[in-house]
DNA sequence: TATCATATTTAAACATGTTTAATAAAAAAA
DNA sequence: TTTTTTTATTAAACATGTTTAAATATGATA
């Protein structure tokens, strides 16, 4: 590497370094790109030419941490306990972890989430991840007679990431909303789910729309 | 009414008037709060001061023409059609409105969907209306044998909300997918949702988390 | 080595949401 | 009516994310 290619990097980490910090600290509304730029000992300009952006500096900042924490759940999760315990406990770690500053990771997911497509690679590459891993599991969960053959397996995925996420959005927002009111309630939304609401009659009835 | 109170409504009007048509136009992030002020005969200060801040008057500029629509939806719901037939007819509408301007309506839902909890008035109010609804029709359906009598309506009108909200997330945030599609994915969580993923057998069997 | 080209950094300027302090007009009080 | 208080309005200032144009440093070329 060129040793004009060690300082950009050098730079571009003391930059990271700096945000991490600061964002953590203060938040990320508070704390302003003047701020960052100081604490890292370099100039305003300079960080928006690292990172086009505030919004893509907190994105890179922040979803290195997020990743690491999905693959520790990941390599925690119970091999041979049912879908719900897995997604449960996958939610669990998730959940525990935002919960430690929750404010934070509320802009967070605000400002990277609803950006048009293609504007977050992080969250798309993540949820793609996710999607896969999951779906694959109830792949192998009909295989083994648990799952009905005819369900569209990342159509259940999806389903779940999706009470996952309306779950996780709602305890971002709600101060007084603990991670075990969260958990419960998305146990409730994601058994639903697993076991259908209708009566069984209605089901064999039942024509998809 | 007093004169003071009158040009003050007045003058309120104005810029919710000059809001919505540049909103409209120009999409929320391009035209600029001193573009409002010019476009209402006012000034920008005079903005702040009767909506409080640019998010404050998207959000009250927009939900109105929105609670109409669910209105119309609601009213126009065929009555004795099946669960699944009845959402996705209210999806169907609110999709298709939505279609008409998606980038402003990303905007919006990005800006006030995430703010912390009592900041965004008209959606909590939305939501709740939107839950004790759509909740009261699931104890309906109980009391005529299509949905379980164990099931909590209400949890079940969230899980139907969650997927409603992803599948739009998605809509809005990706320009090539159409109404139909997101109709069609809609209609395949939903329905899952309705008859659950697992095999009979695991149903009997099933615990809850 | 000297020169040119390219990449990195930044100071200053800019755009825009918001605040502040002042003004003017209406209502209330005298 | 005159005076005082309250209120609606705004010009100017401010804060902050971002752009621009210039300067500086590095690598390539002669």
């Amino acid at each position: 590497m060129s040793r004009r290619e060690t300082t950009k990097q050098e730079t571009r980490q003391l930059i990271l370094d700096a945000a991490r910090k600061l964002f953590q600290k203060k938040g990320p509304e508070l704390c302003t790109m003047r701020d960052i730029a100081r604490e890292a000992g370099v100039s305003a300009a300079s960080v928006v030419v690292h990172f086009k952006s505030k919004t893509a500096l907190l994105e890179v900042a922040l979803y290195e941490d997020i990743e690491r924490n999905i693959a520790q759940a990941v390599t925690t999760m119970p091999r041979d306990a049912a879908l719900l315990a897995r997604l449960m406990h996958v939610a669990e770690v998730m959940y525990s972890f935002y919960d430690g500053n929750r404010e934070l990771y509320r802009v967070l997911i605000r400002d990277t989430a609803f950006e048009a497509e293609g504007e977050n690679p992080y969250l798309t590459r993540q949820l793609e991840g996710y999607l896969t891993f999951f779906g694959g599991m109830i792949e192998q969960e009909k295989e083994r007679g648990i799952v009905r053959p005819e369900i569209d397996a990342r159509i259940a995925a999806a389903s779940f990431f999706s009470l996952y996420f309306s779950v996780l959005m709602e305890f971002l927002r709600t101060p007084h909303m603990t991670v075990n009111m969260a958990l419960e309630r998305l146990a409730l939304c994601a058994n639903q789910h697993l076991t259908g609401i209708l009566t069984h009659e209605e089901m064999n009835d039942g024509r998809s729309a």
